[in-house]
RNA sequence: UCCGCGAUAGCUCAAUCGGCAGAGCAUGCGGCUGUUAACCGCAGGGUUGGAGGUUCAAGUCCUCCUCGCGGAGCCA
C-alpha cells in the first residue's frame, strides 16, 4: 500500500501516488465517471474515478457507496484547476472499510435546527462545524499561549465545591458521599488562594450554570479561563485583559483566514480588535442608555440585551464598563474607597451585540469588609472560611477576570447562537445527544 | 418562569372559505468521461406531534397535553 497523506498537506504530495483514508462526504454520478467529495478530517479532496481506470469491483463500489461510508482510496494527487481546493485524486484503487447502513441524515441541503441539534454527533462532520471547532481550539491555544508567555501559571480549580461563588445563581447539585457538593460556577474563589501562593495564575476549564437561561448567549456547561493576580489593580485587569483579547483575535486572523471565510465572516473587524479598548464607566453608560435607548433606565439597574448592544454599537471594538454599583456585584468585588456605592470592577462587552465576553475587577482584600458583605449577602460563612483566611495572612491587592470561550468564538465567528460553538452543547433541559 | 410562533413524507416546506395529501431534495432503478447543492427519465415513500370535541366532512375550527423555535429576565 502506498503512504498515507493528510488532505491538509496534499500539495506536498503532487505527482504522488498515496492513499487517503476517510469518509465519503458527498459524490456525483457521471456514468463512467465517479467524483467522490472524500473528508479526512483535515479536509476534503475530490477523488476522481476513471471507468479504464480501476478495476470493474472498485468502479462498481464507487457507484454504489453510500454518503458517509468509510473508505481507502489509492491514486496520484494532481493539480486539477477543476478540482474545488485546485487538487484531486486520479484514483487507481478503491476500498471501503464500512458501507454506510442506513442513509445518512444530514445531506448537503438545508435543515432545520432542531433536527440538526438531534443529530449534533453526525453535524460535527460538516464543513461549517469543522471551521467553528478549529476556530475554537486556535482560540484556546492563543489564551494559554499568551497566559504562558506573560508569567501566568495554569493552576487548576475543582469541579466538586461545597458551596455557590456569587451564591445566588442556580448551582446543580452532586451527591458527595452523602453530602450535597455543586458543580462550580466558576474557580474564582479559589483561584485567588493560587494568586497568594504563586502571583501570576489561571484557571481554565468546565463551569456550570442551572440557570433557567433560554437565549443565544447562554449553556449549561461552558468553559471559562479566569486569570489571577496579587498586586493587580482594576487598571491592571483591563490592560492584561486588552492585550490577551487583542492577541487572539490577531491569531485567528493569521492562522484561520480559510475558516473564517467558510464561515463568511468579514475579517476587516478582527483587524481592529488592538489595544487601546474604550473605557466608559457605569455613569457614562447609563447616559448613553438613557439618551439614546431607554429614557426610563435608572442607575443601579442591570444592563439587559438590548442596553448592552446600545453600549457596543458606539465603538468598533470590544468596550470595557467600569465602576458598576457595588450592589449590583458579587460579594468580593472591591468598593471604590472614594466611592463606596461603585466598585472597583469591569466586564468588556464584545462588538456586535454579542454582549458581556469578560466579567472582573479588584477583589476585596479587607477582612472586616468580607465578613460584612457575607452577613449582607446571606452567605453562611463556615464555607467560606478558608477564603477570609487570605486576608488574613499577607493580604494584598489583587485583580482577576472570567472569559467565556464559547461567547468569545461566537463573536469572532458572528455566529447567530452559542450552541455551535462547542462540540456537544449542554442548554436548558437539553442533554442529548 | 413569562410572552410570542410553530409541529404535514427521511429532510425543507406547500395545501385558497372546512371539501381528492402535494412539491423539491434525499432514497431505489435506468442513462451520461469533468461534476461542483450536476443533469435527464421512472419508482417507492403519510396514524398530518398526542388525547378529546364541533361537523355530512377536520391538516385546517375549539379544549387540554407534549415537544421545538424566537425573545425576556439572569448571567460569561
Amino acid at each position: 500500500m502506498s503512504d498515507i497523506a493528510l488532505i491538509q498537506n496534499i500539495a506536498e504530495y503532487a505527482g504522488k501516488t498515496v492513499t487517503i483514508q476517510g469518509w465519503v462526504a458527498d459524490k456525483t454520478d457521471k456514468g463512467k465517471l465517479q467524483f467522490l467529495r472524500v473528508r479526512d478530517g483535515t479536509g476534503v479532496i475530490q477523488a476522481t474515478l476513471f471507468h479504464k481506470a480501476v478495476s470493474p469491483e472498485a468502479f462498481d463500489l464507487a457507484k454504489r457507496v453510500p454518503q458517509e461510508s468509510s473508505v481507502r482510496v489509492t491514486g496520484e494527487v494532481r493539480q486539477e484547476p477543476r478540482a474545488p481546493g485546485g487538487y484531486e485524486l486520479a484514483v487507481t484503487d478503491f476500498q471501503a472499510v464500512q458501507l454506510a447502513r442506513d442513509e445518512f441524515p444530514i445531506t448537503p441541503k438545508e435543515h432545520g435546527i432542531e433536527f440538526l441539534m438531534h443529530n449534533r454527533h453526525l453535524w460535527l462532520r460538516s464543513s461549517r462545524q469543522h471551521a467553528i471547532l478549529r476556530i475554537r481550539a486556535t482560540i484556546i491555544k492563543a489564551i494559554r499561549d499568551w497566559l504562558d508567555d506573560n508569567g501566568f501559571m495554569l493552576m487548576d480549580t475543582p469541579i466538586l465545591t461545597p458551596a455557590s461563588v456569587e451564591g445566588t445563581t442556580t448551582l446543580f447539585e452532586t451527591d458527595f458521599y452523602g453530602d450535597p457538593a455543586f458543580l462550580t460556577q466558576s474557580g474564582q474563589l479559589y483561584n485567588e488562594a493560587n494568586a497568594m501562593a504563586f502571583g501570576k495564575v489561571y484557571c481554565f476549564g468546565p463551569t456550570f450554570r442551572a440557570e433557567k437561561s433560554k437565549t443565544r448567549r447562554h449553556l449549561s456547561e461552558f468553559w471559562m479561563v479566569e486569570p489571577e493576580w496579587a498586586f493587580g489593580t482594576l487598571d491592571d485587569y483591563m490592560n492584561v485583559a486588552e492585550r490577551m483579547v487583542s492577541y487572539v483575535a490577531q491569531t485567528v486572523l493569521q492562522q484561520r483566514a480559510a475558516e473564517l471565510q467558510v464561515l463568511e465572516r468579514d475579517t476587516s473587524f478582527l483587524e481592529k480588535i488592538v489595544p487601546p479598548f474604550p473605557r466608559i464607566s457605569y455613569d457614562d453608560a447609563v447616559k448613553i442608555i438613557k439618551e439614546k435607548g431607554d429614557a426610563n433606565f435608572k442607575w443601579g439597574d442591570d444592563f439587559g440585551a438590548p442596553d448592552e448592544t446600545l453600549i457596543s454599537e458606539q465603538f468598533d471594538r470590544p468596550v470595557f464598563v467600569h465602576h458598576y454599583p457595588t450592589a449590583m456585584k458579587a460579594f468580593y468585588m472591591a468598593p471604590d474607597p472614594e466611592r463606596p456605592e461603585v466598585c472597583l470592577s469591569a466586564d468588556l462587552l464584545a462588538p456586535e451585540g454579542y454582549g458581556e465576553i469578560i466579567g472582573g475587577g479588584q477583589r476585596s482584600d479587607n477582612l472586616e469588609y468580607l465578613e460584612a458583605q457575607l452577613e449582607k449577602h446571606k452567605l453562611p460563612r463556615e464555607p467560606y472560611e478558608w477564603y477570609l483566611d487570605l486576608r488574613k495572612y499577607g493580604s494584598v491587592p489583587h485583580c482577576g477576570f472570567g472569559l467565556g470561550i464559547e461567547r468569545t468564538v461566537a463573536w469572532i465567528c458572528k455566529l447567530e447562537h452559542v450552541r455551535e460553538t462547542i462540540p456537544f452543547p449542554r442548554m436548558l433541559d437539553k442533554i442529548y445527544p
